[in-house]
DNA sequence: ATTAGTAGTAAACAAAAGGTTAGTAGTAAT
DNA sequence: ATTACTACTAACCTTTTGTTTACTACTAAT
């Protein structure tokens, strides 16, 4: 193992596969690409498909809509479909689960914008 | 935007492009597939080559070898070459920035954990 | 009547990511 | 002398991921 600088160590050898092991059940299912960018507008009250895809630059509606398939068998949405309206309207609601992704995601846009400001300003 | 049914926004609109944004930013860095697993054995002690492999299972050498790189360029590990050890030994040492993703790997982690807890219970 | 928007899907294709195999060059043990 | 370990890399191939185009079927506006 490390012999010879780093001795700090931030995970023990228990918490790494730990770690390791967790996050690897956490990546499987919010690890995709585009899948914590669907959630995001989702929780932002983007609900409707082509909202969806207008507000997520980049995504297509072939990938747009696996994702949506695939997060609501995780129970992170609800596909809610409105026969009344004109022309049937879907719309895609963030579970109650969903709200447990905010760690996750306010973890993430922190770490983006110090990592922003370090390559901005020092680099 | 949402009229039926979901009124609750996690995100306001402005805070969402902004998530959106930030996220970007974040997983542009670190949301490969394998860059969390290497920076978690990586902070977890591991620091040569093959015991990364070994460690981060299913990765292959070639891929390994390019994440490594790719984190050196985004200054979370220092590859460092000692010639005085018998076959010329190389250890990737975290960097001080590197620390910064804990917050990340926690979140991932604890939200792995509670979403195991999930479907091996109630599904 | 034509254009545009709703919510998608199927097929065909291109690009990105990853795996496998083999090989380098040196040491150290059996 | 052969095997095995270190730290990789290049070439080739497969798998996964994503794009594009076209199409459905219905509505509303121009």
């Amino acid at each position: 193992m490390g012999e010879l600088i780093g001795k700090k160590t931030t995970f023990s050898e228990l918490q790494c596969s730990k770690n390791l092991a967790a996050t690897e059940d956490a990546l499987y299912v919010v690890g995709g690409k585009w899948t914590l960018r669907v959630m995001i507008a989702l929780l932002s009250g983007h609900t409707r498909f082509n909202d969806l895809q207008r507000t997520i630059k980049g995504i297509s509606a072939r990938v747009l809509s696996g994702e949506l398939k695939d997060l609501e068998i995780n129970d992170l949405l609800k596909r809610v479909v409105d026969p009344n309206q004109k022309p049937v309207a879907v719309e895609y609601i963030p579970t109650e689960y969903s709200q447990s992704l905010k760690d996750i995601i306010s973890a993430l846009a922190d770490w983006g914008l110090k990592h922003k400001k370090k390559i901005t300003t020092h680099e």
